[in-house]
DNA sequence: GGTGGCGTTTTACC
DNA sequence: ACAGGTAAAACGCCACC
């Protein structure tokens, strides 16, 4: 038969020792379809250099031979071939050796040693990439396809008949369908309430399901009276009832995709261990398989045919670097993206709940899959695209980091380039690679302190990834000391001389077009806007970004500390000849970061400082281009605490459109209590908007005395902090630590990554250390007024105010009171 | 017993 | 342990006068 076909998850089984696929997918008719097909199996193996055409035919005779037992599955050398490929970027010749199993070709490669043989390659990528990399079937690309339709059918050993699916293919062919058939993914969110957080150590209360058709809460708690008319309750038995409710509800609707927060480490294994405590077999799959559990830093839930999504994990590597949240906490979230938060509900033991906390509990676990259902809506054209443009499936996307995301890529298109996979790092590798020395990174301006008037900014576009492409630097053009190339980018590092040939190599070129790709998809986006094509453009903006930290990222397949510390080198000249250029032309710098030039227009116009991009865009090597970040109204950057030399990563800038961009101020740093983070902003904005410090004094004025006469709610005063490691790790006893400790002594579970709220308390004897007066939120107490103003409020709005010459402290004790009037 | 330098820690910038 | 280096700042600790 033939249909169209989008594939969703893909997944692998034997039959008779060989390695087949299974791609669950859907048609155009909403039809569930699973196809099955298989690759040639191979890796390669490459020559060395001086062997001569007889050896190799010698070689391949006894590589020939090579049969292997493993655990009762019998693999063998099928077939060999030798082709012309390149390893590195260099020409080479390679064995393509065909075997029986993918699971074995590590064993074939033990056992290919042979002097001839330089290395063997490819054989680590999983069979799943493997198979998308032969066959081109990408996940969430829309086939034509045909085949022979299973019913049952003793082919494969019958694994079709086991199969929740409308039909079963055994593929023949697939043709890429050019235009998209539009693909609205069936998508249930999910969310668990329970007694206990420690995994599987309580009963679970509560689930609740959101879907587009309907909203669910599942419980065995039923409450004796109801004040509410709660009709989205289901009540069920018991637990075991409760779970089995569940996997009904999940087989009935068959989405696409489940969806959770945080599910990956609490749901899903939370789940999976009531089960199993309950005797219940959690077949979530469409094959009837439990949900596989793999725990490496950190902990996976992945489930077949039925896509299991951890939101959390794609926010964080997708979203975290532009978002405004402080913590990717659900609530957080949910406000920043959808403008709605979490219901309010006290966390307490069920033992303790009346009827309607129990009313309240219901609708706060019904709410938060509503969240997350809207979440996955929201991000859902950014999980297709890096579907798409990774070529790997959503279950990898959606839990990877950026340097995954940068190798997947890498990976589905070295064929471009006849290219030999390089293979993963091995754990001693891994070693000698941390282990090595740091190299200089970027520079960074010393800015003057003061209040400026007219500033533009320029910045370099994609500054790194532009810069890998401009000088060609990578792992495989980098020439080390022993060869020399004439034509060669040099530089110097750590005062030796490094170089890279200037014969265009896969990784910049791969590189070059990511760049070009997301210029040309900004330009139709801007043309004409919409959501595909911004997650899309965003898709390649952030590979570009990465492909910097991936070269120097210890894991990376392709590692190369060179061309990592080489890429800064030449960024950092970069910006430094721009910077000099711009001087030249008669304007002053004022501040620089990396890839940014801040200067004053002064007695130019704008339009003369857009001719001065132009110039300085025409003169710039390669790729490399300047971009106008926007003309400001005002500019403001201060000195440092301590001395007198200005603060770098520290400013805030004043648009035209009244828009502020605050950097590096305590006013954007969550460890400061929201009050002097609010005073700092509310400071700088009028100091931006009036060009000088007179409605400010007044303000801080107004605040000094709420403050002195206790007017300062609690929550402005708290002081939240991360705890970056198990508490039993800390040398130094700081307050968050005295507060964590606190905690732990009230039995909160507390380790790292919880965040740690206190505040300042006044003490009945006078303590010295910050840390004696720590109180959590909810204790007893006084806030310290001593140290909320001077260690808080002051030191958050000194700085600023020295930019007019104003010394804070002097007019607060009332020494310089002339301009000031009383304190 | 105050002070200044240094190590530890967290968080930001790009 | 899952991209990198640069930088500010607070607090505690300890040597030193």
């Amino acid at each position: 038969m033939e249909t169209d076909f989008i594939p969703i998850d893909y997944d692998h089984f034997d039959f008779e020792d060989r390695n087949y696929i299974k791609i669950f997918g859907r048609n155009s008719k909403n039809q569930r379809i699973c196809v099955i097909d298989t690759c040639p199996i191979y890796l390669w193996a490459i020559i060395k250099d001086s062997v001569s055409q007889e050896k190799i035919n010698k070689l391949i005779e006894k590589i020939k031979d090579i049969e292997l037992d493993v655990k009762g599955r019998k693999t063998k050398v099928e077939k060999i071939e030798i082709h012309e490929k390149n390893f590195l970027d260099k020409k080479v010749r390679a064995l393509k050796i065909f075997a029986t199993n993918y699971k074995d070709l590590h064993d074939v490669a033990d056992r290919l040693d042979f002097p001839e043989i330089q290395c063997r390659r490819g054989y680590d990528l999983g069979f799943d990439t493997h198979y998308i990399i032969e066959k081109r079937i990408n996940p969430l690309q829309w086939y034509k396809i045909s085949g022979e339709v299973l019913n049952n059918s003793q082919n494969f050993g019958g694994v079709d008949s086991n199969l929740d699916v409308d039909f079963c293919i055994k593929l023949d062919s697939a043709k890429k369908i050019d235009n998209d058939l539009g693909f609205k993914p069936k998508v249930m969110a999910y969310d668990i309430e329970t007694d206990d957080i420690k995994l599987g150590e309580g009963e679970i209360l509560m689930v609740s399901l959101v879907t587009d058709s309907f909203k669910k809460v599942i419980t065995w708690k039923k409450p004796k009276t109801s004040e509410k008319n709660l009709d989205f309750l289901e009540f069920v038995k018991d637990e075991a009832d409760l779970i089995e409710k569940f996997l009904e509800y999940v087989k009935k609707f068959s989405p696409d995709f489940l969806v959770g927060y945080f599910s990956d480490g609490f749901d899903l294994p939370y789940m999976k261990m009531r089960a199993e405590k309950n005797n219940i077999r959690l077949s979530i799959g469409l094959d009837s398989s439990q949900p596989r559990f793999s725990r490496g830093f950190e902990v996976t839930a992945k489930t077949k045919g039925i896509v299991h999504v951890d939101l959390l994990k794609f926010i964080r590597t997708a979203y975290s670097q532009y978002m405004q949240s402080e913590t990717l906490s659900l609530n957080e979230v949910a406000h920043e993206f959808l403008g709605d938060e979490k219901k309010p509900f006290k966390h307490q033991h069920s033992s303790k709940l009346t009827d309607s906390n129990w009313e309240s509990y219901f609708e706060y676990n019904l709410h938060d899959s509503v969240l997350v259902y809207g979440l996955f809506e929201k991000m859902w054209p950014d999980i297709l695209e890096f579907s798409r443009v990774m070529h790997e499936p959503t279950s990898e996307v959606t839990r990877n980091g950026m340097s995954k995301n940068v190798e997947s890529f890498i990976l589905h298109n070295l064929e471009k380039f006849n290219e030999i996979p390089e293979k993963r790092p091995t754990n001693e590798e891994i070693g000698q690679r941390r282990g090595k020395e740091k190299y200089e990174g970027a520079f960074v301006f010393e800015p003057t302190h003061g209040l400026y008037e007219n500033v533009a900014v320029f910045d370099f576009t994609s500054s790194y990834g532009s810069t890998i492409v401009t000088y060609n630097l990578s792992k495989s053009t980098f020439i080390d000391d022993k060869k020399s190339e004439k034509d060669s980018y040099n530089i110097e590092i750590q005062g030796k001389k490094v170089s890279f040939s200037k014969k265009p190599g896969f990784f910049p070129e791969m590189l070059k077009e990511i760049i070009e790709k997301r210029k040309k998809f900004k330009e139709e986006l801007n043309k004409k806007p919409d959501v595909i094509k911004r997650a899309r453009s965003n898709a390649f903006k952030l590979l570009a970004n990465a492909s910097y930290g991936y070269q120097g990222f210890f894991g990376a397949r392709y590692y190369s500390r060179e061309a990592a510390a080489a890429t800064a080198a030449f960024a950092k000249k970069s910006i430094r000849d721009s910077i000099e250029k711009i001087d030249k032309s008669g304007y002053k710098v004022i501040y620089s970061d990396t890839d940014s030039i801040a200067f004053l227009i002064e007695n130019h116009t704008e339009e003369q400082a857009k001719k001065l991009l132009e110039k300085l865009n025409s003169e710039l090597p390669g790729i490399m281009e300047l971009e106008l970040e926007g003309f400001f109204t005002r500019g403001l950057w201060v000195t440092k605490r301590s001395g007198t030399l200005g603060a770098k990563k520290k400013y805030a800038l004043l648009g035209k459109d009244n828009k502020l961009k605050i950097r590096g101020f305590e006013t954007v740093r969550r460890d400061w209590c929201s009050l002097a983070r609010k005073t700092q902003n509310e400071v700088i904005r009028m100091v931006l908007q009036d060009g000088n410090e007179r409605r400010a004094l007044d303000f801080i004025k107004k605040v000094i005395q709420d403050l002195k006469q206790r007017k300062i709610q609690r929550e402005e005063i708290i002081i939240k902090t991360m705890l970056q490691k198990p508490l039993a790790e800390y040398k130094a006893i700081s307050p968050h630590v005295i507060a964590a400790q606190k905690m732990q002594e009230k039995e909160i579970p507390i380790g790292s990554g919880n965040m740690i709220e206190y505040f300042i308390a006044e003490t009945r004897e006078k303590k010295k250390l910050v840390r004696d007066k720590v109180k959590l939120p909810d204790e007893k107490g006084e806030y310290n007024i001593e140290y909320y103003l001077n260690k808080q409020i002051l030191p958050a709005v000194e700085n600023i105010l020295q930019v007019f010459n104003i010394n804070i402290h002097e007019m607060i004790d009332g020494k310089k009171q002339t301009k000031l009037g009383d304190f």
